[in-house]
DNA sequence: TGTACATCAGTGAACGCGCGTTCACTGATGTAC
DNA sequence: TGTACATCAGTGAACGCGCGTTCACTGATGTAC
């Protein structure tokens, strides 16, 4: 089914939607994004998404698990399975990278009230959480994966949302990587002795 | 000048927008603060807090930074002058504590771009990172509060978000604050050995 | 102490806007016979 | 292979809404003389 270019239907416009609503969010910020931008960006008229999600909140969520899914990869892409303080700051500094490449779709992600209900999007953090605790166990076989994850989790968050609101005045992305590397390292040579 | 009751004028009508701002967005969330419902809700016409505030951002602006104050105080009350990690771990609790109580505002504050030309917001940010970069190197006087403070900071603002997000799974305050001191002290007590 | 007047903080009506959502509809698609 | 028909994904007009902001205005306040 690819699309049939001028056709009456679409071909995917659930997908056309997707994807519109992710370019308005990176041009415009959440306030771009409304049914009515991604229908017009799709070229389809107002009422049309509404064959494809139940209501804004609904194109909200499936944008929110396309970013948990995209973090996801990038996460993979910088080191498939880090076993080491350094690999897992790669990781990190690649979670910050995300954060500040594509800043509104990590804001949606994190920053405003999520709806619990979404099957897709709890699934889609869920897995972000669990890969996180995987790659933790593995570079600090013995500590205590339960605790320390979390612990991780949130320096790396705290560095992305800091580093997305100018907080830690790192101006290019290598500074940030750099700083990035050196908070995680800071952090952490201790507890790798452990 | 106490607000006179039944007059034309106001009396403080600057202060009221405000702590009308606040209740809207506890109750609302930041989609609920518009200047027509603040001015609806302080009893006056839509024009009114023209008077007071240029625009929207201007308001929002007031309001981050009233927010920065209160995280201010917050911390301050929590323990004026901490020196051990135990004690920093408290400004920790409190930190998070804040946003969970105050989860609209902190979203505000932190959540969405932010008008780098208030100078009241940049200096009400800049007084908390000062703060923490100074209780930091009390707590560590041999380690580089420069590197070190930053990595801390990030660490209570990512738990702070997280827990905001339910990400962590932590069912009451209490549970939040054992997470949030247990997670400090795991990365820290090591540094502190330093 | 009393009065004229400038200043200032409000009013309320109006503007244009974009939004979410519904509705009856229509054109394309594909399936049953 | 051809045709009738059900299904489905779109259309486009319309609804009511709340918003930010402007405008000419008016009533209260306080100051100069």
């Amino acid at each position: 089914m690819p699309p049939t270019n001028a056709t009456y239907h679409h071909g995917d416009l659930r997908a056309a939607c997707l994807s519109s609503a992710l370019e308005l969010l990176e041009k415009g910020g959440a306030r771009a994004l409304s049914l009515r931008a991604v229908a017009r960006r799709a070229g389809v008229s107002p009422a049309a998404p509404y064959r494809h999600y139940a209501d804004r909140e609904a194109l909200v969520s499936a944008v929110a698990a396309v970013g948990y899914r995209e973090l996801a990869e990038r996460l993979a892409a910088a080191h498939p399975a880090p076993s080491t303080p350094e690999q897992l700051a790669s990781v990190g500094v690649a979670y910050v990278q995300f954060a500040l490449e594509q800043p509104a779709l990590f804001r949606m992600m994190f920053g405003e009230p999520c709806d619990r209900d979404n099957d897709e999007r709890v699934a889609a953090t869920a897995a972000v959480s669990l890969y996180l605790r995987e790659i933790v166990a593995r570079c600090f076989p013995h500590a205590d994966a339960e605790a320390l994850a979390p612990a991780i989790w949130a320096l790396v968050h705290g560095l992305a949302f800091l580093h997305l609101d100018g907080k830690l005045d790192a101006p290019t992305p290598a500074a940030v990587a750099d700083r990035v590397t050196a908070a995680i390292h800071g952090l952490l040579s201790a507890t790798a002795g452990d």
